[in-house]
RNA sequence: GGUGUGGUAGUUCAGCUGGUUAGAAUACCUGCCUGUCACGCAGGGGGUCGCGAGUUCGAGUCUCGUCCAUACCGCCA
């Protein structure tokens, strides 16, 4: 036996006890005649004690440990004489009658505390080392919690967990498929699932009507803090449903999670806000409604005044910062700046102070009197001491900017709190998406949503305009979730495929399994995907998504502890029959 | 593919307008220490300033290239 109790586990019940701790050395404060051993596993610390009257052979085996050494220890519990708050086992000890090196440890290259020394890419190269620290062995506890939750929800509903295949073919739409090319069929490749969409669908016709699946996706696209190219999703599907009884559902789940893991009860519905006022009054298709300053349009009156930004731009958007009428030039100049880098794209930034005396003064006084701008400042709702910014252009691009302004102001106002969480169904979503570079329709949701049903006749007159029975689940401005009621029916998906251009023979190449079993008898179905990687990181209150991953890739797609992707041999590359070419420049 | 930021001791960082032997903290090693828990005290070792070119009498510092990391844009149905 390596261990009666865990380092977490001894409290003042336990004193006069004689255990037995394995652990890791977490550090050794040495007094000469006594020294003092926090031992450390998953659960926690417990202090060992090594009095003078110790064995030799006990000495000489503590005065040789060094960090993170892994060691046994026989001894006595007794209650500390200066106690430690901060432990849960603080109020004890262990007198060491006996101890072991179960296996040295060399120097570890970062400390292993809450606050390392190590920076992220030498933590990211000694992953199993972080991993030991507290807040990344918080970050997985939460992950296991969540996916406990989830799993006993739905299985309380009914819900079915059934795996799908990693292995299965490659679809052209949506993102760049990874590819394992296959042995038995040399030229021939399987891809790795985007998501297991087809499948849960097939899943369906089969008349699982609930099914679930905790499920790695992969997409090999450009990383961020909140993308890695292998991520977890809460895949989900229902039979017999409308979008109404899918929300209801997801909405409830959403409601226990919040509840079992943080303790937030959301007692009101969770608002719907269709996806077309979420563009306009939020510039965002996932909004953060943890706080206001919706955006105003300010159209007619603001032409013709000869400034000519306004009088050129297709659009002229204002948010007004409360209490802000203080800011400083340097202040403005920094949010100008904010907006007019490369990724902002703004052209610049108008602002509008209401003084605390009700006055009005502004960046564009030379165009415009003092009484237009008054009316305008009452339009957008602003009061004395309110900052109005105004960004005018072209119509997507401004509403984009005038978004992230709205975001950054909202950081800088403190109206960002990690510890509110504002859940909100955007619906209504377009069904299709005009795509410039192409000349093409593409699924703005994927090939397999349902279009509502009275904007089916758009499909001959202006596609643009459909709407789909399409949802994503948005909390604090992160796209948490997202789903659709699919087509069922084999002549709407045909007409779908016809508007994306498919010719029937591509359609039936790439989907015909599908098409066929619509065939049979398929039900109507719909269903939502979760990001469970990103939801773990919100209740976590993170922005970045690695530390709730056990073993992440890094920016650039690369695992710098397995150094993948690595080169393989050419024995192997033979079997596969592959051949490398250098790329061209 | 693009933009920004960064790369100096094991680690995290400082290092001004170019100028003697490149510093701090922490980690590490040695010694002392009976109540610490971020122990304390004294001492010590530790650097090809990412790499390569260039400018200069002289480059950690300036220029160009390159590699790596990171945040974002494009991309992610």
């Amino acid at each position: 036996m390596y261990r009666s109790h865990t380092c977490g586990e001894l409290r003042i019940a336990n004193v006069e006890q004689t255990v037995t701790l394995a652990g890791w050395v977490q550090r050794v404060r040495n007094f000469g005649a006594m020294s003092f051993i926090d031992l450390r596993d998953r659960y926690g610390i417990t202090q060992l004690v090594i009095e003078e009257q110790a064995s030799e052979e006990v000495k000489a085996t503590a005065a040789s440990l060094g960090r993170e050494y892994v060691i046994q220890a026989v001894g006595r519990v007794v209650e500390r004489s200066s106690k430690n708050p901060k432990l849960p086992t603080g109020d004890v000890e262990v007198v060491v009658e006996s101890i072991k090196v179960l296996n040295a440890s060399v120097v570890p290259p970062f400390t292993i505390e809450d606050n390392t020394d190590g920076g992220d890419d030498l933590r990211m190269r000694y992953r199993y080392l972080d991993l030991r620290r507290n807040p990344l062995k918080e970050a997985l506890t939460l992950r296991h919690r969540m996916s406990m939750a989830a799993r006993n929800f739905l299985d309380g509903e009914g819900f079915m967990e059934i795996e799908t295949p990693y292995l299965v073919s490659s679809t052209p739409e949506g993102a760049r498929d990874f590819v394992v090319p296959s042995r038995m069929e040399n030229g021939k490749f399987y891809a790795l699932p985007q998501s297991p969409q087809t499948l849960k669908q097939l899943l369906m016709v089969a008349g699982y009507d609930r099914y679930f699946q905790i499920v790695r996706c992969f997409r090999d696209e450009d990383l961020r803090a909140d993308r890695q190219p292998e991520f977890t999703q809460i895949d989900c599907e229902m039979s017999f449903v409308e979008q109404e009884d899918v929300l209801d559902v997801f909405e409830r789940m959403a409601k226990s999670m919040f509840r079992e893991l943080l303790g937030v009860e959301m007692t009101e519905q969770i608002p719907r806000m269709p996806y077309s006022e979420a563009l306009e009054i939020y510039g965002s298709d996932k909004p953060d409604i943890r706080f206001g300053m919706r955006f105003n349009n300010l159209p007619e009156e603001t032409r013709n005044s000869g400034f000519v930004v306004f009088d050129e731009a297709e659009y002229v958007g204002a948010i007004v910062a409360e209490g802000c009428a203080t800011y400083t030039r340097k202040q403005i100049d920094e949010l100008t700046n904010f907006v007019k880098r490369p990724q902002v794209g703004a052209k610049g930034l108008v602002w509008i102070r209401v003084e605390a005396d009700g006055s009005i003064k502004s960046s564009i006084d030379k165009f415009f009197g003092a009484e237009t701008l008054a009316a305008w400042a009452e339009k957008c709702g602003a009061k004395a001491g309110d900052m109005i910014f105004v960004i005018a252009g072209a119509r997507k691009r401004s509403l984009t900017a005038l978004c992230e302004l709205r975001l950054e102001l909202g950081n800088r106002l403190g109206l960002r709190d990690k510890s509110k969480f504002a859940p909100l169904w955007v619906v209504d979503f377009p069904l299709l998406e005009w795509d410039e570079e192409t000349q093409r329709y593409y699924a703005m949701h994927h090939p397999f949503t349902s279009p509502k049903a009275e904007d089916i006749p758009y499909f001959d007159t202006d596609p643009g305009k459909i709407r789909a029975n399409a949802y994503d689940f948005v909390v604090n401005g992160v796209e948490i979730g997202g789903g659709s009621i699919r087509i069922h029916d084999h002549e709407l998906q045909q007409k779908m495929f016809a508007a994306l251009n498919f010719t029937a023979e591509e359609a039936e190449k790439q989907f015909g399994f599908l098409m066929n079993a619509f065939k049979f008898g398929a039900p109507p179905h719909g269903g939502i995907a979760f990001g469970f990687d990103r939801f773990c990181s919100l209740m976590g209150g993170a922005d970045s998504i690695r530390d709730y991953i056990a073993f992440p890739k890094n920016n650039a797609g690369r695992d710098p502890m397995l150094e993948s992707p690595t080169h393989i041999s050419p024995a192997q590359l033979e079997e596969l029959g592959i051949q490398i070419v250098e790329k061209p420049e």
